[in-house]
DNA sequence: CTCGAACGCGCG
DNA sequence: GTACGAGCGTTCGAG
């Protein structure tokens, strides 16, 4: 298959799918009146559908393969596949909880209620599938009650048959389309079984939740969960005015703790699991008329937004091996070092004071707090905007320490320091009022406050200040380690799968994936965490780390958008674009330009795209690289960057002005990001819009490719999965596929996104890692548009650890020469 | 005792 | 007075 064809126009789609013709649409408004005035920013001239009363409705239990093959066929004919299991607790872990003593129960009762949104745990005991509005058959496939698809079979070959007849026939046809409320669920399930849902795919939740965030904000509820209060049911009830059936109280109606307990051939039960498909289906139906006028959003609804669930579901599935032997070693070593810390800090405190201070888990309680700013006396260097109170975040530590040495009085006075003096001058009274020695003029203002700062004595509690401060960086770091990142993750661990499987979504403001639960985006790198927490994340054995990153993804994009020519013409031609911005800074020549220079205009270049202030840069020296900078100087690096590149303040005032009339921004793709603070009468909300306004278009097209590659995979595994098998049952003796090198579900997998980076775990097999590797940098490297004006660059890396990943080229040679 | 705000940290 | 985007653990005090 041709890759482009996954990403085709929406013509492309519609001449795939047969669609049932468009509902009549009723204009609700004075559309000529309407029409006549120019909408304002932000505002879209919605047409919401009318809609049809329901019909009565045609539900169905489906017992047998040939009724099941047959209402398929139907869905070829309509084009449409609306679906959805019902999932239970399976036997394993039905034997695992009643073997638990009444304590133990209460203890993982939760867990096991929930067993069943975990494919790991749980099982489909029932499939639903409707073809058009108002009718579905349901198929009970293992269900302790009623009757159940071909009874004679064990109920493990019956959903084997079931969901091989499902494979076949709809989700690896492109001539249906396949709609799912939640898909990325449902993708989990499918890869239980591995079966994988190719495309046309929708699911109705994103388009409602996308298409209600541009035309109708005022409805979603909580604009940072906006897919809450937006569930498949009130969502019915909302659209359609349809109360649909409860499933907790129809659990409870039949003391039932999961679905399979309760018949679905018939009653209740069938209702139910019928009701879900259907009302996906008109929900499709009714929001893609929405989506059509929202300028490009069928579009990438089904190409990008709908189709990356499912590998959210994939990664979900997969998630990462722990190592909890590793784990155990580094959280014992990380506790040592965090109660170190703590008794270093009491020690202080005691020493100096004879008080007993708690300390608590991070080093900032009220008592030490008091310790330092109470009884030390201590200077404070930063405060809180919204509680006035003095910060101890890493910044201030660092900036509270330099006062200490430096007898400064306020950070303020740093500047004095460099103020020059000729010797001696720090024994005469600043205050008196004579002429310089061997000059006529009076001292300067600047003058006096260096010597008074001179003359100054040291802090009273300099070196117990400076002990304490230092505790406190280190009790900050091993806390937040020890907490967030070993126990915080190793409390996530499957007890089936030995796994941790982060969860992924998409609903952030430049529509970029997140991860929580736990977050498997911040694990710490390597050069950042003396524990090795990448390295407790381990391939399955016999496998390996497949690692692939965007290089300079963000830069690149900024070349794309703004059209700059030089930077342009450095990703062209392979220069460095650091390099080049430390000439701009220093006025000498690329080639002279030292280690420093670089690294202070790779920090200047990455704050561009974040519409860069002197003020950020100047704490990204402090923090990052310790090095203490002047706002004057971190203002000449920001200048410079803008000067090297013409073209990026341009774009920044452009996307601006287009914003404030439209009251959005869009990505390469389609994305919307409304931007309600661009016109506003607030300073403040209207820069912080500004930026907002020059960085989403960067940072929103990069997911959006990022989740087109990411589709790519998918939909290339599942491919490849479903070809093997079928070459294995049809084609055993012509070989045919044996000279292909296919990937296959559980031997290549996708398992976690990190924004610019796809993490495979892959058979550890040289021949097919290179394959691997060749395809994805090949899907990845793609231009993003056909006149992308600079190349995109992948780098390919691989490891046995997390922490241990090495250049794929290093690894190829030394795995070959082993 | 629970819950949320504020703070501070990890990541791209 | 400001970098853009995100999640999670600790602390503390309000209800």
């Amino acid at each position: 298959m041709r890759l482009g064809s996954l990403f085709g126009t929406p013509k492309t789609l519609a001449s795939n799918v047969k669609k049932k013709p468009a509902e009549p649409v009723q204009p609700q408004n004075n559309v000529a009146n309407v029409l006549k005035e120019k909408p304002k920013p932000g505002e879209f001239r919605i047409v919401w559908p009318k809609l049809e009363p329901q019909k009565v409705k045609d539900y169905k239990a489906i017992l047998t393969l040939k009724d099941l093959e047959a209402y398929l066929k139907r869905c070829l004919e309509t084009g449409y596949a609306s679906f959805d299991w019902e999932t239970a607790a399976d036997e394993e872990t039905r034997n695992w909880f009643s073997s638990l003593s009444e304590e133990e129960k209460e203890q993982h009762r939760k867990e096991y209620l929930r067993s069943p949104l975990d494919p790991w745990k749980g099982e489909i005991c029932t499939l639903s599938v409707a073809a058009a509005p108002h009718e579905t058959r349901v198929i009970p496939i293992s269900h302790k009650k009623g009757r159940n698809f071909e009874e004679h079979q064990t109920r493990d070959k019956a959903r084997q048959m079931v969901m091989d007849t499902l494979e076949k026939m709809i989700f690896t046809n492109n001539k249906v389309l396949k709609i799912a409320v939640n898909l990325s669920f449902e993708t989990k399930f499918a890869a239980k079984y591995g079966k994988y849902i190719l495309g046309p795919v929708a699911d109705p939740l994103m388009m409602w939740v996308r298409c209600l965030q541009v035309a109708a904000p005022q409805k979603i509820i909580d604009p940072k969960k906006p897919n809450s209060g937006w569930g498949l049911k009130p969502a019915t009830k909302k659209v359609f005015g349809v109360n649909m059936n409860e499933f907790t109280e129809l659990l409870k109606k039949n003391d039932a703790d999961f679905f399979d307990e309760i018949p679905a051939d018939s009653g209740e039960g069938l209702l139910y699991s019928a009701e879900d498909s259907d009302y996906g289906l008109q929900h499709y139906l009714y929001w893609n008329e929405i989506a059509k006028q929202i300028p490009r959003y069928e579009e990438w609804l089904h190409n990008i937004e709908m189709p990356f669930q499912r590998a959210i579901g994939i990664m979900e599935y997969w998630g990462m091996k722990w190592d909890a032997d590793q784990a155990d070693v580094k959280r014992q070593e990380a506790e040592l070092m965090q109660e170190q810390a703590a008794a270093n800090i009491k020690k202080i405190a005691f020493d100096a004071l004879g008080l007993n201070v708690d300390t608590g888990a991070s080093g900032k309680t009220k008592e030490v707090k008091s310790v330092i700013f109470d009884h030390f006396k201590l200077p404070a260097a930063k405060w809180s905007e919204k509680t006035g109170a003095a910060s101890l975040d890493l910044e201030a530590l660092i900036d509270m320490i330099f006062m200490l040495e430096n007898k400064l009085e306020a950070i303020s006075e740093e500047k004095y320091l460099a103020v020059p003096l000729p010797e001696g001058w720090e024994n005469i009274d600043p205050d008196a009022s004579y002429g310089k020695p061997g000059f006529n003029g009076e001292i300067t203002k600047d003058e006096r406050y260096a010597i008074r700062i001179k003359k100054r004595q040291p802090h009273p509690y300099k070196e117990q200040g400076i002990a304490l401060l230092r505790e406190l960086m280190k009790i900050q770091k091993y806390s937040t380690l020890l907490s967030s990142h070993i126990k915080g993750r190793e409390k996530h661990v499957n007890r089936r799968s030995g796994r941790i499987h982060a969860g992924y979504s998409t609903f952030t403001e430049t529509g970029r994936c997140n991860s929580f639960n736990p977050n498997g985006q911040n694990v710490p790198r390597l050069d950042n965490d003396e524990f090795g927490i990448r390295n407790f994340h381990v391939p399955d054995k016999g496998k390996v780390y497949f690692l692939i990153d965007f290089s300079g993804f963000e830069l690149r994009l900024m070349a794309w958008k703004s059209g700059d020519e030089v930077m342009i013409d450095l990703f062209s031609n392979n220069g460095d674009m650091h390099k080049r911005t430390a000439s701009v800074m220093t006025g000498k020549p690329e080639s002279e330009i030292v280690k420093k220079e670089r690294s202070d205009a790779k920090a200047g270049n990455f704050g561009i795209a974040y519409g860069g202030t002197e003020h950020a840069l100047q704490k990204t020296f402090k923090t990052k690289y310790f090095v203490r900078k002047t706002l004057d100087e971190c203002a000449n690096i920001v200048n410079a960057v803008k000067k090297a590149y013409k073209r990026i303040p341009e774009y920044q005032r452009k996307i601006v002005l287009e914003s404030r009339e439209k009251g959005y921004v869009q990505t390469i793709y389609g994305y919307i990001r409304l931007l309600p603070g661009i016109n506003s009468a607030n300073r403040y909300d209207r820069s912080s819009a500004e930026r907002r306004a020059a960085n989403t278009p960067i940072q929103g097209s990069a997911a959006d490719i990022m989740k087109k590659c990411q589709n790519a995979v998918y939909e290339k595994i599942g491919r490849d999965t479903y070809n093997s098998r079928m070459a294995e049952v049809t084609d055993k003796d012509t070989n045919q596929f044996e000279s292909l090198v296919l990937f296959i579900h559980g031997h290549v997998d996708m398992i976690a996104q990190i924004h610019d980076e796809m993490i495979f775990e892959i058979d550890d097999d040289p021949v097919l890692i290179e394959k691997v590797k060749d395809w994805v940098q090949g899907v990845m490297q793609e231009p993003p548009l056909p006149d992308f004006p600079v190349p995109v660059v992948a780098d390919p890396s691989v490891g046995y650890r997390w922490g241990e990943k090495k250049d794929y080229a290093d690894w190829e040679k030394e795995r070959l020469t082993v």
